[in-house]
DNA sequence: TATCCTGATGTAACCGGTTACATAAAAGCT
DNA sequence: AGCTTTTATGTAACCGGTTACATCAGGATA
C-alpha cells in the first residue's frame, strides 16, 4: 500500500478504498447510505490512518457550521454556568455545538464578539439583555442569523426574548420587605448604566417604594460590580449609616452573600437586626447560616427553552418566539418582620 | 447601481468597485497594502452593504482558524472562570479566539470534544489534567495541534504542562495542620477515580500522614462531587463522628465553604473547635467569617502563561515547554493550633 | 420475460476567500 | 534621461469536502 501523504484527505482515502470521494463522505456522514462491506472497508482505512475530516472544508462546502453562539457578561457568576450548561446539553443532543464568549460587561467587547460570530456564520446567537446598538440587530437579520435575548424581556416584537421579568421579580422582593414592615430598604445592585437587568431591578425597587409612598433615599442605594468584596464593602457602608436600613435587597446573590458576611463580621444579626434578600437562588444561599431568602431564577429552564428555540430556528426555520418564564421568591432564614432596631453606639 | 444579490461576496464587491477580488481581500485584511483612495472606495461599499466576510471560506482557504480550544471540567467553579478570563484576554490581544468546552468531569464527553476540536482544526488546545487515553495525545500530534496540560503537572516530557504541583501544595496544607498540632485531620476531596488533581491531593495527604507516623483513617476521608450542599453534608458527617477530626483539609474552596457553613449550623466554632483549610483561594474565602485559610492557586498567572505558550506555538512554531508555577498557603482565621476538644454530648 | 422501482455509487461543479506569482506604474537614484 | 526599485494591483489556481444529478445493478411486480 502506498504510504500516506502528509495530509490524508477523503480524496486519498477514496483512491485507497477504490471508491469515489462522495462514497467516503457518505460513509462518514451518512453511513446508512453506503453498502455494509463498502462502509467497513472505508472505516477501516479511516481508523488505520487516524483520519479526522477537515471541518474547515466541511463547513465551507456545506454552508453549515453547526455552532450556536452564546454571549454572557461574565463567566465568574455561577448562575450563568447553570444557564450555559442547560443550553449546552440540549444543543449536544441535537448535534450542535455551543461557542461561549465572555463580554465582561463591555458594550464594545460585545460588539466585536457579535461581528466575529457573524463572520463565523454561527447558526444562532444567544444574547444577554436586550439593550444594544440597533445596528447589531439589523446586521443579524441581514445575515439571517436567528437570535434571542435572554436575562431580560424585550419591549420589541422584532427582538425575541426568552426570559423572566426582572421588574416583576424585583418588585416582588421589594414588596415582600415592605410587607414585613421594613421602610428603610437598602438596594445593592449592578452598574445600571451598562447592565439593563440591574437597571430594571433598580427601577422596580423605586417604583414599589413610590407605590407604598416610601420616599426614595439615594443614600440607601449602592451600584457596583458584582464582586463579593466590593459588595461586602458596600453593605458595610450601608449598615453603618447614621440611619441604616433595616433590610437589604441585593440584585444578585453574590452581593447578598457579601452583605451577609459583612453583617456577620460587624456582629449585626441577620435577620434580627437586618433582613436580606438576594437574587438568583444559587446553591450556596441554601447552605450559609442563616440560609438566604432569594429570588429563584429558573436558569436551567430558561437555558433549555432558549436552546430549543434556536434549534428549531437553525434546523427547521421556525421563528423564535418570545417567552416569559416565572421566578419565585424563596423565603428562608435571612428575612423576618421588622422589630425595633436597637440603637448601636457610634 | 446594480441591486445587491442575496449574498454579497468579495467577488461582487470587487466588481462594484472596479478592482479584483484580491484587492478587496487585501483592503479588509491588510489595508496598508492598498492605495488609500482604492481602500476608501472599497470600505465605503463594504459599509453600505453591511458586508461581513464569510469566515467559513476564509478559514478554509487560509487554512487558519485563529481559534484555541480550552476544555475545562466544569464551568460552575469560578476558579476556572479566572483562569479562562486570563487566557481569553491574552489571546484577544494576539488576535486569536478562545473556544470553551465543558467536559463535566466525563472522560467520554472529553474524548468527543477533543475529536470535535481536531475536526475544527483549532490552532492549539488547553487541557485540564494529564490523565487521559494516550491515543488522544497521539491524535493531537498526528494533526500537529500544539497542546498543553494545565491544573496538573505531567510526568512525561512528551506531554507538556503548565501547572502548579498539586501534591506539593496539598502536602504543604496537610503538613501545616500537623504542625499546628492536629493529628485527626479529615480530608474532603473530589472523586479521585475521575479527577487526577483530586487523586494527587489525596495521595499527598496520605503520604504526609505517613511521614509523620499518623495512621491513615479512611473514615476521615470523603470523596464526592464539588457541590456545596454535598460538601456540607460530608462535613456534617465527619464532624459528628464519635471521634471527629480536629481539622479539615478540603481539596477545593467550594468544599471548604460547605464545611464552614455546616460547622456554623452545628455551632461548631471555627477555628476553636475545628480548623479548616481550603484550596484555590477564591475571593469569597476572604469575606466569610472567619476568613478561610486556603492554598492560593495562581489561576490568572497560569492562564497567562498557558496562553503565551500556545500563541508562540500557533504563530511561531515555538514548542510548548513545561512550567511549574508556585502556590502559596495563605493562613487566615480558620486555622489555629489544636486545643483540647471539649467532649460533646452524643 | 419485460418493465419499473429502489439502493448504491460516481461525476463534477461548487462553496468564497486567500495568496503566489506576475505585471505595470510610480518613485527614487545616478 | 535612463535604469532600478518599490508599490499597487490582477490573475487564477487552490484549499477539502458536499451533494445534485446521473447511472447502473439488482430486486420486485405484472
Amino acid at each position: 500500500m502506498k504510504d500516506a501523504p502528509k495530509s490524508v484527505t477523503i480524496r486519498w482515502l477514496a483512491h485507497q478504498a477504490g471508491v469515489s470521494v462522495a462514497t467516503v463522505s457518505r460513509a462518514l456522514r451518512h453511513p446508512e447510505t453506503v453498502a455494509p462491506q463498502t462502509r467497513e472497508r472505508i472505516l477501516k482505512l479511516v481508523n488505520r490512518h487516524q483520519f479526522v475530516p477537515d471541518g474547515r472544508a466541511a463547513t465551507f462546502s456545506s454552508k453549515r457550521t453547526g455552532v450556536i453562539g452564546l454571549i454572557i457578561p461574565t463567566i465568574s457568576n455561577s448562575i450563568y454556568a447553570e444557564f450555559t450548561e442547560a443550553i449546552q446539553s440540549r444543543l449536544q443532543a441535537a448535534g450542535l455545538s455551543l461557542l461561549i464568549a465572555n463580554a465582561n460587561y463591555s458594550a464594545e467587547a460585545e460588539r466585536d464578539i457579535i461581528r466575529k460570530l457573524i463572520e463565523s456564520r454561527v447558526e444562532g446567537l444567544i444574547l444577554t439583555g436586550y439593550k444594544r446598538d440597533a445596528a447589531l440587530y439589523d446586521l443579524l437579520r441581514h445575515y439571517r442569523i436567528p437570535f434571542v435575548v435572554t436575562w431580560s424581556t424585550s419591549p420589541k416584537a422584532s427582538i425575541p426574548s426568552i426570559s423572566f421579568d426582572n421588574r416583576a421579580a424585583a418588585a416582588e422582593a421589594t414588596e415582600m420587605l415592605i410587607k414585613l414592615g421594613h421602610q428603610r430598604i437598602g438596594l445593592i445592585c449592578g452598574i445600571t448604566g451598562v447592565n439593563d437587568r440591574a437597571a430594571q431591578r433598580f427601577e422596580a425597587y423605586r417604583s414599589v417604594l413610590a407605590r407604598y409612598k416610601i420616599p426614595f433615599d439615594a443614600e440607601l442605594v449602592s451600584e457596583q460590580p458584582f464582586e463579593i468584596e466590593v459588595a461586602a464593602d458596600a453593605a458595610t457602608r450601608l449598615v453603618t449609616l447614621t440611619n441604616p436600613p433595616t433590610a437589604l435587597f441585593c440584585a444578585n446573590d453574590i452581593q447578598a452573600l457579601g452583605a451577609l458576611f459583612a453583617c456577620q463580621r460587624l456582629k449585626i444579626r441577620v435577620p434580627k437586626d437586618i433582613s436580606i434578600i438576594g437574587f438568583d437562588d444559587l446553591p450556596i444561599v441554601r447552605v450559609v447560616s442563616p440560609p438566604l431568602s432569594s429570588v429563584h431564577v429558573p436558569a436551567r429552564r430558561m437555558g433549555h427553552a432558549t436552546a430549543d428555540a434556536l434549534i428549531g430556528a437553525a434546523r427547521k426555520n421556525i421563528p423564535v418566539k418570545s417567552q416569559i418564564i416565572g421566578t419565585e421568591l424563596i423565603m428562608r432564614g435571612s428575612t423576618m418582620p421588622l422589630v425595633p432596631a436597637r440603637t448601636r453606639p457610634p
